[in-house]
DNA sequence: GCAAAAGTGTTTTCATTACACCCATGT
DNA sequence: ACATGGGTGTAATGAAAACACTTTTGC
């Protein structure tokens, strides 16, 4: 099998930092390795890159083979390649990260994991290989892209309330906002659609449903807008 | 030779966009490639990356062979892996960039290389490979970090003028600063040195030279004190 | 009627912008 | 004396921060 000579002396793979929200914590999409190295222990989900995919490609099925879907926004962020990170040879990998909505997702079992779980980013230690600085990196990544792109709304339902946005700014970069002033700020930009609906079955004042309108957004920035929180 | 073979099928390189600055201008430093494929064609400077070579480490050499100098700023931006990005195989690139004084440089011919010269970053066309696209990956990503770090000082000489680091942010930035804002933001940061020293031989009032003080810095960072231009 | 979160405006504070003239040197 | 870039301060503007109470619903 020449595949196998030639992975272990120098392969790349992709990982897949896959980010997720529920209630007020950001979660990262682990497996459980069944297979050596590593056996037994949390690791990101990741696969070598077959030579006739590009490596969005790569990060695309990593995903899809988790959840099942597909069209995620996918960010690459930066590529480890320390001759020792992989106990069986060079590998090189490319991290990225993706932002899906955890209500869209059945998590499938993989054939590579015993199990598959949400884990609270701040639960999170001990990983395979260099996987905890990889999450890491990638989550300082999203801190800095999610003050300068509107893809908060790419980790929440459809329709969400603005507490529940304000709540995913706040768990990603672990400060506190002020209620009115995100508000204001929020609704000034004017990117968001107000569908008339209002939650239902909570026991206070139901709030407004919202849903990030693209083409607002659009229009938003040929008028010179420049989207920050 | 089993690394020849292995190469043309899979392998992994890493490019650097080396930056310079100079008069008014942002450079980069590019190969005019002695050999097959895009021979004759002008192209980053960068090294199929050894096995037992770090990924920085290949970035450095290739600064190292082309410049002889070390112990410069780098960065890793990011990595390009299209399935036809290099004729003869799947070649996997990792971007980098560094930022380097020019004055420090000789430029050393390199055997991979006919000519080595430094290009005006607004004169750079039609590269080999993916190259144009890399180089404005970087430079992209440049324009973000020299807002949020200090590190334009490591494109100038150790003592420089005001206006000459006022010049290298409008290049970089490509757009026009107010003197007095610029100087007054600058010098309140209060991270820099002045020497008590005067330039010589302009033919004008001579300008004050002073030079980025790192203990500074890290004194001011540690009093919460954040970069940002 | 009580608990729980939604919703809402104004003032203060601070950073950014805009702007024009005198100064020191070489030729 | 003139050309060249160096050096400087203040007022106006606008964005961000601070801050507390009323509203609507379920139980």
């Amino acid at each position: 099998m020449p595949f196998q000579n030639e992975f272990y002396k120098s392969a790349f793979s992709v990982d897949n930092v896959i980010f997720g929200f529920e209630g007020e914590n950001l979660k990262v999409l682990l497996i459980k390795r069944k297979e050596e190295p590593y056996r037994g222990e949390w690791a990101l989900p990741g696969d070598i890159v077959q030579p006739e995919w590009n490596l969005d490609e790569g990060a695309r099925n990593v995903l899809k083979q988790l959840t099942g879907i597909e069209n995620v926004y996918l960010e690459q962020v930066h590529s480890f390649g320390d001759v020792n990170r992989h106990p069986r040879g060079r590998v090189i990998t490319i991290a990225y990260y993706s932002l899906i909505k955890i209500s869209d997702v059945d998590i499938k079992p993989a054939s590579f994991a015993e199990k598959v779980e949400w884990k609270d980013i701040r639960s999170i230690e001990n990983l395979a290989f260099d996987h905890y600085e990889i999450v890491h990196t990638c989550l300082k990544r999203l801190r800095l892209n999610i003050k300068l792109r509107p893809i908060g709304f790419e980790l929440l339902p459809e329709k969400f309330t603005l507490t529940e946005l304000q709540k995913l700014y706040e768990s990603i970069l672990e400060q506190d906002l002020d209620k009115r002033n995100f508000r204001k700020k929020i609704l000034s930009m004017n990117i968001l659609r107000y569908h008339n609906e209002l939650q239902t079955g909570v026991a206070h004042r139901p709030a407004k449903l919202y849903s990030f309108d693209d083409e607002k957004y659009e229009e938003a920035k040929e008028n010179g807008f420049i989207f920050e929180v």
